[in-house]
DNA sequence: TTGAAAGCGTTACCAG
DNA sequence: CTGGTAACGCTTTCAA
């Protein structure tokens, strides 16, 4: 048994303390050593407070690794998004940190670049971390993706959206229902000449869904959005910029511009301010997210509020519910609202 | 050996490959099949062939975690930053995952809030998790952290400061330096009337360094900053909005304001908007960051451009170059520039 | 170049 | 409640 140290071949310094020796330190079995350090039932106290000490003492730091062989179950999870740069998924990924944190998980993060196949290797890699759940962005992945999780038998959940497919669990929105809400604000508002300034709408079903539910909501009333109207750009301030330039540069100016999200919309808004342009007095501009600096731009930006925090804790809960095995809540729907300020009002009287 | 499976806990379902099934389904040992798998160079080309093909046909995914237990190698970074809803980080934890992933590395993700001992926190959990490295933010640690990390020969690096001591290894610029010059330019304009909006220096190595170099600089030039112009908030939009309101109520007006981030400049750029105070004008603000937006604004915002993907580049390059044992290079400098703009002018013609 | 076998640090089952 | 011990899936000597 003390032979079992001396094989070891360990090349790193800190000759890592093993159960074995807090068993050794404890006077008692390895056995009782991994109970007393999992809060099993069946320890005596007295027992518990040795190797609880011993542990102590000895700086003994348990090996996740060893852990995870024995036990099956890693206690990690895994994010995919598209990237961190986007402010709604970083704080996204930061709410879902903390959470899973105070439950004892760790998380594995990885972005894909709004790229399908890179959002698959990520998984595939995470997998292969043997992570106990995986958080997704959107609902449109690789083929085979959701089944290759399935017949692994891990849970994940797709957020941004909220998929109709029951099989399928979602913490999220219904992307086109925001966007028709959205458009129809501008209409009731009066307005009948639209832009859009939409974000990269390949691989990107939120993206994809938004202008659906503009088109969707537009043509109930009978207004086609033409083809010139609709720019697809990254998620950008420069973009925004820069397409709110084109649309204006057309002889007949749209009234209201509606931007794939707030970073858009602020780029959108800067390029009329060095034009001139009237917010809303000439147009009105309008994103989605809603993200801090929203509500202090001058003047402040209507937009759809999207709780990104909660979008991230409500993943955590899903998934460390779905992982236990617990009674599964209905994957929550977030509720995200039309926040009306003051970049947007009714169109200028003139002829459209 | 077919007891062997029949044997398994295993509760999932898809039942896993390994390597003994790829050997049986070879005809080689699973010494063999290791070897073929990590591209050893002692295998013959047959076999590789065969057992490549084999974990193709069974869809082997391999097991990380018995890989670290033998291996005694993780191929993981851990990676604990202030917040992730500071661009700053998300960009550099972003371009830092990017590199370890072509290098084959897996990055666990952990955020602190600004809080040293939340920090210290996170860093056991991933000296848990066998992590082979581990990136931080600042050089401004809970007691013994760094030998703590030391003692275990886990390589760790400070970000977005660059250490004096060559014990710890550092990628980032100095920030006093960068803060002293930003001052200086301020000062050659001909300002002498000065506010400070600072970041929470509590924690904060990064925040305390900058103040520090603006009192240095001004000091040089005979002027102190009084206590009433000093003000600490935490990196918000409103708190820098908040702050400047604070700062331009005073009957004396600072002609200048130096803000802790960009996100506190744009705050304090809003407010001035609000009240109609002219840019440069009336009061010339910087900020610090050159986040995406600071070039965009109206004006554009005078700031010091931090390349926080290429922190998180090479951040990445140093830990994998330590795990390595490469030859470490040194501790490469990251440098940082004083982008003026139109955010800055000499101050106005009255009395101060 | 290949195979056999000894671990890697824990957990969990089975007796006691 | 406690101890002994067989896995967990893979890497890595050590011989052949």
């Amino acid at each position: 048994m003390a032979e079992r140290r001396s094989v070891r071949r360990s090349s790193r310094g800190g000759d890592n303390v093993t159960v074995q020796d807090l068993a050794d330190a404890a006077g008692v079995s390895i056995a009782s050593v991994s109970r007393a350090l999992n809060n099993s039932v069946k320890v005596s106290d007295d027992v518990r407070r040795r190797v609880r000490d011993a542990a102590d003492r000895l700086g003994y730091v348990p090996h996740a690794a060893a852990r995870a062989l024995a036990s099956q179950s890693t206690h990690t999870i895994g994010a995919v998004v598209p990237t961190l740069e986007n402010p709604n998924f970083a704080i996204g990924v930061e709410a879902l940190q903390k959470r899973l944190t105070q439950a004892g998980y760790t998380l594995f993060v990885a972005s894909c670049g709004y790229d399908m196949d890179q959002e698959r290797q990520q998984v595939e890699t995470l997998v292969t971390r043997g992570v106990d759940g995986i958080m997704l962005v959107g609902a449109l992945h690789s083929t085979g993706l959701n089944d290759f999780l399935r017949s692994r038998n891990i849970p994940f959940v797709d957020t941004w959206v909220m998929s109709g497919d029951p099989r399928v669990p979602s913490v999220g929105f219904d992307n086109m229902a925001a966007a028709i809400q959205m458009t129809d604000f501008l209409l009731d508002l009066g307005h009948k000449n639209f832009g859009v300034i939409a974000g990269v709408t390949k691989s990107n079903d939120r993206a994809i869904a938004r202008v659906k539910g503009i088109r969707k909501a537009l043509k109930a009333r009978g207004l086609p959005l033409k083809q010139e109207r609709l720019i697809e750009r990254p998620y950008r301030i420069v973009d925004g910029q820069l397409a709110m330039r084109a649309l204006m540069t057309e002889k007949n100016r749209p009234t209201a511009v509606i931007c794939g999200n707030d970073v858009l919309a602020f780029g959108a808004m800067l390029e009329c301010q060095r034009q001139g342009i009237k917010i809303p007095g000439e147009v009105s501009i309008v994103g989605f997210d809603d993200l801090d600096f929203a509500s202090q731009l001058v003047p402040p930006l209507t937009t759809i509020n999207v709780p990104a925090d909660k979008i991230g804790e409500a993943a955590a809960d899903y998934l460390l519910a779905a992982i236990e095995n617990r009674p599964n809540l209905l994957a929550p729907q977030i509720s995200v609202n039309l926040i009306v300020r003051g970049s947007t009002a009714p169109p200028p009287d003139r002829p459209t």
